[in-house]
DNA sequence: CGGTGATGTCAGCACGCGCTGATCAAACGT
DNA sequence: ACGTTTGATCAGCGCGTGCTGACATCACCG
């Protein structure tokens, strides 16, 4: 679980594009028109997911698709999952301030 | 689920302030000696943290306690779970790209 | 083969945001 | 009461990063 992964999606306009992506692959030019985003703002956006591993692209001709990793998201909703359940321990700890 | 927690999750130095008060409670004191950041520092990315609900405050004599809010964790959790199962039903439809 | 449209890349700019240092308030110990 | 310590707040600085615009590339179609 990498920072970079989770810097990566709390981005507005990249969690956007998740969630996008959660309902159907799409190619960059849906993107573009459900986003209202340039096509190069998106390109750079896309780029950074797909280098966290967060999706992934196929080239369909002119076209380039994207889909989610299900695994990936997955993984960080096990990350977080972990934290709530150490987190309800750790309520009944608490250091002393010596 | 706002954008805002996950940012504010999602920061390097704040995300290791949340996983020290994953196994205990802690004074700002203590945060200080773990991570080496300075408390004026800290401070600010606690009432961050704060202002998210993701930890509270509790002010005891000249010290004060911080500890996570475990719901929202997992709410975070349930977020991104809900994405991941969403994604998996995705991969099977395409949009036409026309 | 040119033309067009889809996508990627990069340099440059601007804004956001994290870090710092100074200051202040409150609470404890002497 | 006074000094010390904890912690919060704020202004200012600097760096990271998202957005843009121009260019390059590749695939399709006439």
């Amino acid at each position: 679980m990498t920072d970079e992964l989770l810097r990566a999606l709390a981005d507005p306009t990249r969690a956007r594009i998740v969630e996008l992506l959660t309902v159907e692959q799409l190619c960059v030019c849906h993107l573009v028109a459900e986003t209202g985003a340039t096509s190069s703002n998106l390109s750079n956006h896309l780029r950074l997911l797909r280098s966290v591993g967060a999706v992934e692209a196929e080239p369909a001709g002119r076209y380039t698709y994207y889909r989610l990793r299900p695994e990936v998201l997955e993984a960080v909703s096990a990350h977080y999952a972990a934290l709530a359940s150490r987190s309800r321990l750790a309520l009944a700890v608490k250091r002393p301030c010596d």
